[in-house]
DNA sequence: CAGGTTATCGCAAGTTGTCGCAATAGTGAC
DNA sequence: GTCACTATTGCGACAACTTGCGATAACCTG
């Protein structure tokens, strides 16, 4: 089933907008924001405003095809739900981003679900530092 | 040596508008939005600018005196540098927010800096996840 | 405590993201 | 294909910051 047909079998329709942000999003590898897909998307089609791009993302979202994260700053960031997922750091001095993987995180994750109850989500969550270069 | 010492020492100064910032944060427990503090500050004082506001939190964060942390939404949260240091859990159903000892996040903490070389700031990094109650 | 330096302020304009609404256009049904 | 239904769009207005700039007022110095 494309991904077309997904999005119609849940009552919702696969538009020309809608297209141009997963294709977007496709070629991006990871961590896109809204306002560079709207850049892309419009500098083909000028007349695709940008407000449609940011209800795309969160509709896409809502069907399970993409995902949002937090880094360190306002800004927030897409990437496909189809991709490996794995943990952020994040450094606060030169803004870099390091991927890691899960499995680092998920005694932390047992953890917080055993004493609190908590389902943590860890690949959304970015953890601020300084990185090994910044490092003093 | 008195805050205003302090800051004048940096080479900064103590304005009126610095202070009401300052005690507007000392009023607020924890993480309060640059909004708040700007309406707050704005209600007795309402020739003072929202920019004013922005700025002395940032330059307060520079002056080692606030910090700031990101929770799971666009928005900052600002609080005072020397209330205790504690984690945060974040629910992405409800909203709520936990605060979480660091010891429970230490021995994440200690294994970044051993296999990335990364000095996480666990006290500033939000987890999100689905707290207990949101729990299916 | 007067004067010069310059951090900081208030204002106005610019960004970035959100929202309500009327017009448009995908979809399934016939 | 045609039609009715309604998800989605573009637009304009708004909300939440951010920035540039000339004016102001802390602060240090003598």
């Amino acid at each position: 089933m494309s991904v077309a047909d997904e999005i119609r079998s849940k009552g919702k329709r696969m538009t020309v907008q809608r297209r141009l942000v997963l294709d977007a999003l496709q070629r991006a590898r990871h961590h896109t924001t809204a306002e560079e897909i709207a850049r892309q998307v419009r500098s083909r089609h000028p007349q695709i405003d940008p407000s449609t791009v940011y209800r795309n993302l969160e509709a896409l979202e809502g069907l399970g095809f993409v995902t949002h994260t937090h880094l360190d700053d306002r800004v927030t960031r897409w990437h496909r739900a189809d991709v490996e997922r794995h943990g952020h750091l994040v450094c606060r001095r030169c803004g870099s981003e390091q991927e890691i993987p899960l499995r680092t995180l998920e005694p932390l994750g047992r953890r917080l679900r055993a004493e609190q109850g908590f389902r943590a989500d860890l690949a959304h969550s970015a953890i601020v530092g300084i990185c090994r270069e910044c490092a003093p």
